[in-house]
DNA sequence: GCAATATGTAAAACCGGTTTCATGTTTATA
DNA sequence: TATAAACATGAAACCGGTTTTACATATTGC
């Protein structure tokens, strides 16, 4: 509260002179290495019990090259379904005793970078990147620096013979999950779906495009490039998409989302519009949000395993760590499961 | 993603050396202190260029006691009500330069006191409290090492004489929330209301209870115990409570939460037993989380600025640390702000 | 009973910066 | 021109741990 001197804390040196050893034999105490003396360490344990002491992670991080921390950079929190992974990492971070930066890049280039540099100073043990789109050059000064990393929920597509093929990689196959979120659509006889894209430029984005086209193409229908909106990821652009859909002359009998957010907002355009979903038009979204199975009507999504995923990357991390886990890159690709709900099936009572 | 050692980085050494010039002019030139000579200040920038150096932060928060690390600690993440402060402070915190630890005490004790370790250990320059129950034995420690704290979201209430108060303190008045969402039912002509109120034990709650009381009293209403319902904070406890409302010979009319996952629970125990929100039972929460607009009828809340409190936070921390806030501790208190939304009101048309 | 090995501890170097102190060089001032 | 003040830099101490080296003592094997 005050902007006082922090009060020092008690040193090893401290612990040694009340002990009557040597600092040495204090550290050697404290991480149990080498040979002490019932006796000396129950001077030693006394002593440290006595002052309070408390190890100053900067000394030994400076000689160890170990800090404890493990970073998780996210591009943002207004999608819940990082805060899902956030929280199943920051459970297994907690349970190795170390703890978590977490870094939101707001999707910009210049703070995918600041992580690189925070990589740098602080020297966490361990970076978790979801969904996010480092260039070659970062990924390989990352390799430079040399901590586990582990990639997540960027592109299973493109994976084999790239750069990020050196990494840990931890994610579920979206393009399927688009897949048989389509598939079902098609199924329920729709032959018209509207496709809410979000990032052309983004690979997470255009994988679930091809998961969209492959449907398409699989059932023998056509593709229309008119029926696919491309622009965010955010709930404005669902309701955007929606209020072209609503526009055309020959609306889509269904829309189907690149994910949980833009189906939101498309939901609102409909409402908004006095169009009933699903009896007007069928819906669905991806990623399974908590918020998709409260709103009405409850949204037919994929769920991704955002929780699996982020459990999977950490203790991937300390897999590294510990040296568990030697060799060459790991991927581990979990797979999509559609959720039907009350968004695309007209109940026929 | 491989186990060696990391590629060891240039040091200050290394770029004196490059430089032709001592370690200390190179420090010198990197903290802008002292006397530096235009054409050395040149040598020595190229050389950090060609060398790519990179400050090693262990080495200097040895030295300074300065790690750049600000440690924001809330009870969980499935109340989206954290998120979005975690998000207000993350901003200011990345605005300032400095990053962000975070840790979910998941509301136990035990946790608590890994934050207080973890503050000792890493050597944080601020910690933002969140919602947390420390003993006054934890602050008093937390005052012993000195480091610019606030605290949030706690209690207005018992502010005044108390260990607290020796904290920056920012928050909200839910009291007069929970007296103006109160007040709002008995405006509607409900008498006798069902409260769902939390954790007891927990002082946010308590505080809040305080508010339905005064509001009932206010009005020459008594306050009946049967229709108090305490538990969890959960959601799941929001549902057992409305299944006990329901269970009631005389059921309330209407139903108030001590905040919105509880009021979510509740609205999907009337929904699963028919009952029908407003029309057979209102329903009112508290802390205006983003689903509360989302879910049918969308939920009258409170809003209690869980957004400004985390940057006003946030920005007092940094004002402690550059002392640009001197004296004694503040005490920022937000007004609480009734959203009157279709679940309490029944549309007479 | 003596060499070989195991046990126990101190002293000192080291990690990579910051900061103080000392000293030398300019420049400004009288 | 002498001298004080400003400028500029190197040497060395320091932050608080870890780790290596060396040495002393205790125990074991033969």
């Amino acid at each position: 509260m005050t902007n006082k001197i922090r009060t020092p804390n008690p040193t090893i040196y401290d612990i040694a002179k009340a002990a009557g050893v040597s600092p040495g034999t204090v550290s050697r105490t404290l991480n149990n290495i080498g040979y002490i003396k019932d006796e000396t360490r129950q001077k030693i344990e006394k002593a440290m019990k006595d002052l309070k002491y408390i190890p100053n992670r900067a000394a030994r991080t400076l000689k160890t090259k170990k800090t404890g921390l493990v970073m998780m950079a996210i591009p943002d929190t207004d999608n819940p379904f990082y805060v899902d992974m956030v929280k199943a990492v920051q459970d297994v971070v907690k349970y190795n005793g170390y703890s978590m930066i977490l870094y939101y890049t707001e999707g910009k280039k210049s703070d995918e970078i600041k992580v690189l540099k925070m990589l740098h100073e602080h020297y966490a043990d361990g970076l978790i990147l979801i969904n996010l789109s480092f260039s070659k050059e970062h990924l390989k000064e990352i390799e430079r620096i040399n901590c586990p990393l582990v990639l997540s929920s960027m592109c299973v597509s493109t994976i084999g013979g790239r750069e990020e093929d050196r990494f840990d990689y931890v994610g579920v196959d979206t393009r399927k999950g688009m897949y048989l979120a389509v598939k079902h659509l098609i199924m329920q006889g729709h032959t018209s779906i509207g496709y809410i894209g979000g990032v052309k430029e983004l690979e997470v984005f255009t994988e679930r495009y091809e998961g969209y086209c492959s449907a398409f193409i699989e059932s023998g229908l056509k593709v229309r490039e008119d029926l696919v909106f491309w622009k965010n990821y955010s709930e404005t652009t669902g309701y955007e998409a929606s209020k072209y859909f609503i526009s055309m002359k020959e609306r889509p009998t269904a829309v189907c989302a690149a994910n949980d957010m833009l189906a939101l907002g498309a939901l609102r355009a409909f409402e908004d519009s006095g169009i009933k979903v699903p009896e007007d038009v069928a819906l669905v979204g991806m990623d399974n949000i908590d918020t998709a199975s409260r709103v009405k009507p409850k949204l037919t999504t994929v769920s991704i395993a955002q929780s699996e995923i982020g459990r999977t990357a950490a203790e991937l991390i300390y897999k590294r760590l510990n040296g568990d886990e030697k060799g060459q890159s790991k991927k581990i690709i979990f797979e999509p499961r559609l959720i039907v709900r009350d968004s695309s099936i007209i109940f026929t009572g």
